[in-house]
DNA sequence: TCATCTTCATAGCAAATTGCTATACAAGCC
DNA sequence: GGCTTGTATAGCAATTTGCTATGAAGATGA
């Protein structure tokens, strides 16, 4: 007893007007349109669906079932055509974006929180991955962007990279570091203190092994390793230890004073955090908005850190 | 942008299936026709639904949701069929029933119970109403059927009585009533007692007048009118006061030892419960579903209630 | 790396459906 | 009864649907 979805619809629409003429005009068709689609209906359903003979059309009990069904079917069309234009104007759907995990914690999350400020329509799912994951998700389209610090290694001629932050480490370590006593630690100094290692299979882990490297020194004396950011920030705040972060993060975090960065200059890594995205991807609007916005966002911060520093710089 | 709801359902299909082939088997359909709806929803959206050139078929976002809305018309039009086989067989659907009160309280509402044991997929749906309500709401399809004493005044060649229950009244009262000591009590003696008022519009009330012309008192002492049956059982049963109620109400009442009936002989009317539908009403198996239960059990009722009063007349 | 297999896309055709205009019909209303 | 309103039917053109046959392209395995 499958019947025909669009006669169902007409039904709903008919019984909702109380006439078969205005549910053809709320549908755009005439009135015979909707009249045979009915006598159709009916002839399928091998039942009455209207009573005969009654002038303000009244249905039967089976004829007000199918028109729930029907009615359904209804707003599942409607929000159907509202979902593609949403997705066309890029004002609804999902995103799903994927970082590096410290970057994410620290700056894009609260990106994403007042993207949603703009856009409430629009769902954000966030993943976390290294550059080889993020890629491979790319690949794999389990992610619509990666939020990644990419370098001399770029994945390749199908991926589209768009620099938003140039690469640059610190060394950092609670408010009231011993070290911050020094108006210029050595690198002994630091090489006295813990250290708190990277993620493993984060860019900073390499970035670590330079500034080993460049300091003659073979090892560090590593006391924590493997924490999300939360935790190394409340290692960091409750020890003497330090850590290589990227500069972005303690500045977006220096609004809780608990973690701040040595004057002490490390060797740079030849990076840039951005956004990678694959050129054949299926276009997805919501993404170009977030995306824009999180390109917005982060040229704000680079004007606030360029503020910042000159006023540093002028109370020195 | 009104896309084809037909195309919808397939979308949902294919992504559910994992493959346009499994899709079109599922819904008995060659891959064909479904890899060209597929296409013309892509053409008519304007945005690719699939991504190109992988083999294990895999949507973009705005597919995934397309294939949300398709999926919510593929089951509200499952649900459709289902409706109308369940209607057809009538183990689904809606029965509006409407009856008198005090059958309705005291007889039908315990079957109507026992009706949701056996079908427990159809709804029943009661109203009160004495017979030239009834009768107009069977006329104006606000229900389905009615419950209710039928007498000489037919209401016309367009319905269909089914006689379930002679019409038989009795005096009733609390059991441990004063005039229960009585082997058989005497017109005057009824007279002496409160009493209380069928509802208005009751047939039960032109009984009553009955009663009063062959007994020959111009008046009753009424005490209470107006209550529904539970009030009716809770003020007989405090209350030294008479009532006139069908027999079979006291009957099915019997169990909760609160009222009985005197061994008064009363005119009887000429009426019988009955089933009262409109012949050119559409068919609503359900329906016909509830009134064969119904006639059961009121059939039932009838030997239990014989096979009662042989015992009441064997242990006499 | 090539042959093979599976799966999707396209072409062409017959049949069904859809939508329209014009018109007949039926129920309510004076 | 006659009028008004709203529904059903007829007939026709255009579109859509579904099919079979076949081509194309990614996946698979030696």
């Amino acid at each position: 007893m499958k019947m025909n979805e669009r006669h169902l619809m007409q039904l709903a629409a008919v019984l909702d007007c109380g006439g078969v003429s205005e549910g053809a005009a709320l549908l755009g068709m005439t009135q015979p349109a909707v009249s045979r689609s009915l006598s159709m209906l009916e002839a399928r359903v091998g039942e009455p669906l209207f009573i005969k003979g009654r002038r303000p059309l009244q249905p039967t009990a089976l004829g007000l079932q199918l028109a729930i069904h029907g009615r359904a079917i209804l707003t599942a069309s409607r929000r159907a055509t509202d979902a593609v234009q949403g997705h066309l104007k890029g004002t609804s759907g999902v995103v799903r974006v994927g970082g590096v995990p410290f970057f994410m914690d620290a700056l894009v999350s609260q990106m994403i929180a007042s993207f949603h400020q703009e856009e409430a329509e629009i769902t954000v799912n966030q993943s976390y991955g290294n550059l080889p994951e993020l890629v491979s998700g790319l690949d794999a389209h389990l992610i619509d962007l990666a939020i990644a610090p990419v370098g001399t290694t770029h994945p390749g001629t199908a991926y589209e990279f768009i620099d938003i932050l140039p690469g640059r480490n610190v060394v950092a370590c609670r408010t009231g570091h011993p070290l911050m006593r020094r108006t210029r630690p050595r690198a002994t100094d630091l090489a006295a203190f813990p250290w708190i290692a990277p993620l493993p299979g984060s860019p900073l882990m390499t970035d670590l092994q330079m500034i080993l490297l460049s300091i003659g020194l073979s090892e560090l004396n590593i006391r924590y390793s493997g924490g999300s950011l939360m935790s190394v920030m409340n290692f960091l705040a409750d020890s003497d230890a330090l850590a290589v972060l990227p500069f972005s993060v303690v500045f977006a975090l220096r609004r809780e004073n608990r973690v701040t960065m040595l004057p002490f200059d490390i060797p740079q890594p030849d990076r840039s955090l951005g956004v990678l995205r694959r050129l054949d991807a299926p276009r997805v609007p919501a993404a170009d908005r977030f995306v824009n916005h999180i390109i917005r966002v982060f040229d704000d911060l680079k004007h606030t850190i360029k503020r910042h520093e000159n006023a540093v710089v002028w109370t020195r």
